[in-house]
DNA sequence: TGACGTCAAGATCCG
DNA sequence: CGGATCTTGACGTCA
């Protein structure tokens, strides 16, 4: 079981993916952000080595416009070098990437000119993958499509579409349960017939289901039915419904407890479980620490992330998460994670979260001009007397470890929680 | 025609 | 001028 996160690395310096407006987007200027875009890309990739996250769904955005303005530029000889060097880095850690177009990738429209589009889009993905010399258990993971009053017309269209598409799209190409749409049974149905891997998405299955009920093992263990040996392990889709936003919308975390009974109910052996969760990286670090043997250094880079986010809500747990890693010999993930999560979800507290402020700032007091001195206790009165919001002073700490190079904070979460 | 989802870019406002 | 905040873009389907 390989856990990987989608597209973004938080709380990463130099790894934002650029684009730009159509109006704006002259060759010269796709160019050159696919060039940036490609070196923050290499910044993810790496942080994924350091981190031990095996598992990466790279961007549909990596080249801007890629299936459209993008198309008939050399995005790939003028990176080449840049390229190269990811490819290898993927290949020597054994990552497992794939990517994803959204939900305007539609195969069986009934408009001739969406269905065009689709597949280009669809070989600007593969062209993506063939140029990292991945094999064919790199895949692109695609939604079916609309149903238009007539599901099994769509479906039927679908796969007419699907048998003249290159193989070397088909070689990559997996169908997943949408949360509106098509649901698992008759993604299972289409992909049977024409000979696709089917991805199962637990979320979208909860909010758009099966005509039979079913447990979310026993829809994987019939996913698993589609996947060849040719397509790698099988893959699956896993989020957590927002507690408060609409239905199907991604929580901002994934909570421990109820990811661990999941993994628990899965059969063996596990799939690969691609999160789908707005916190992105800092998620995977969390399932992928819980689910594999102890791993003291991680654990512990991991609280030099957390621990101001934690120190800000709760110095008591600060305190008994220290006391916790004391014991280098043990295997805490779970229970580190579980006080993490109850600290990050208490209440903002003026007094607390000033003295969280106040540790952070000791990293630049001593190197800071008197005019950001100021600045600072300004910012932070401010915030006690209710004119200004802590996400103001915070980010002003933040420029600050940016330009006298705390990397120590660079690194944590706390400008982000 | 707006909602859906996503997140920067771009636009505008503010001190 | 820099920083904060609001709006737009780009995509297709469905209610």
């Amino acid at each position: 079981m390989r856990i990987g996160y989608a597209c973004l690395t938080v709380a990463l310096e130099g790894a934002q993916i650029k684009t730009c407006m159509q109006i704006n987007a002259t060759p010269k200027r796709l160019l050159a952000l696919a060039g940036e875009n490609f070196a923050a890309l290499e910044r993810m990739i790496d942080y994924n080595i350091a981190n031990q996250i095996p598992f990466y769904r790279i961007s549909s955005d990596i080249v801007p416009f890629g299936s459209s303005l993008a198309s008939s530029l050399p995005w790939d000889s003028a990176h080449k070098d840049r390229l190269t060097s990811v490819a290898q880095k993927i290949k020597s850690s054994g990552m497992r990437v794939s990517m994803h177009p959204g939900q305007y990738t539609v195969l069986n429209s009934q408009d001739a000119d969406v269905v065009r589009r689709a597949i280009e889009d669809l070989s600007y993905h593969a062209r993506f993958l063939d140029l990292l010399h991945l094999d064919a258990t790199h895949k692109i993971i695609l939604h079916v499509g609309g149903k238009y009053g007539e599901p099994a017309l769509a479906m039927d269209r679908f796969a007419e579409v699907y048998r003249d598409l290159p193989e070397t799209i088909t070689k990559r190409l997996i169908l997943e349960n949408d949360g509106s749409i098509f649901h698992i049974d008759e993604v299972l149905e289409l992909c049977h017939r024409i000979g696709a891997p089917a991805v199962y998405d637990n979320l979208h299955n909860a909010i758009n289901p099966a005509t039979e009920t079913k447990s979310d093992a026993d829809w994987i263990d019939l996913c698993g039915e589609t996947w060849r040996e040719r397509d790698g392990a099988q893959k699956t889709h896993y989020s957590q419904q927002h507690p408060t936003k609409t239905r199907g919308a991604h929580s901002d975390t994934i909570y421990i407890d109820p990811f661990l009974d999941y993994c628990h109910g899965l059969h063996t052996p596990a799939p690969d479980i691609m999160l789908e969760v707005k916190d992105k990286n800092r998620s995977a670090v969390k399932c992928v620490l819980c689910t594999t043997s102890p791993n003291q250094h991680l654990l512990e880079t991991e609280w030099g992330r957390y621990k101001y986010s934690v120190l800000e809500r709760s110095p008591s747990d600060y305190q008994a998460i220290r006391e916790m890693l004391k014991d280098k010999q043990g295997d805490n993930a779970i229970l580190f994670y579980q006080i993490v999560e109850r600290a990050l979800a208490l209440p903002e507290d003026k007094g607390r979260a000033v003295n969280a402020l106040e540790h952070v700032w000791g990293y630049c007091s001593d190197v800071a001009t008197p005019a950001e001195t100021k600045r600072y206790q300004t910012l932070r009165d401010d915030y006690l007397r209710g004119s200004a919001k802590l996400e103001q002073v915070k980010r002003l700490l933040y420029r600050l470890s940016l330009k006298y190079q705390q990397d120590y904070l660079l690194n944590s979460y706390y400008f982000t929680l």
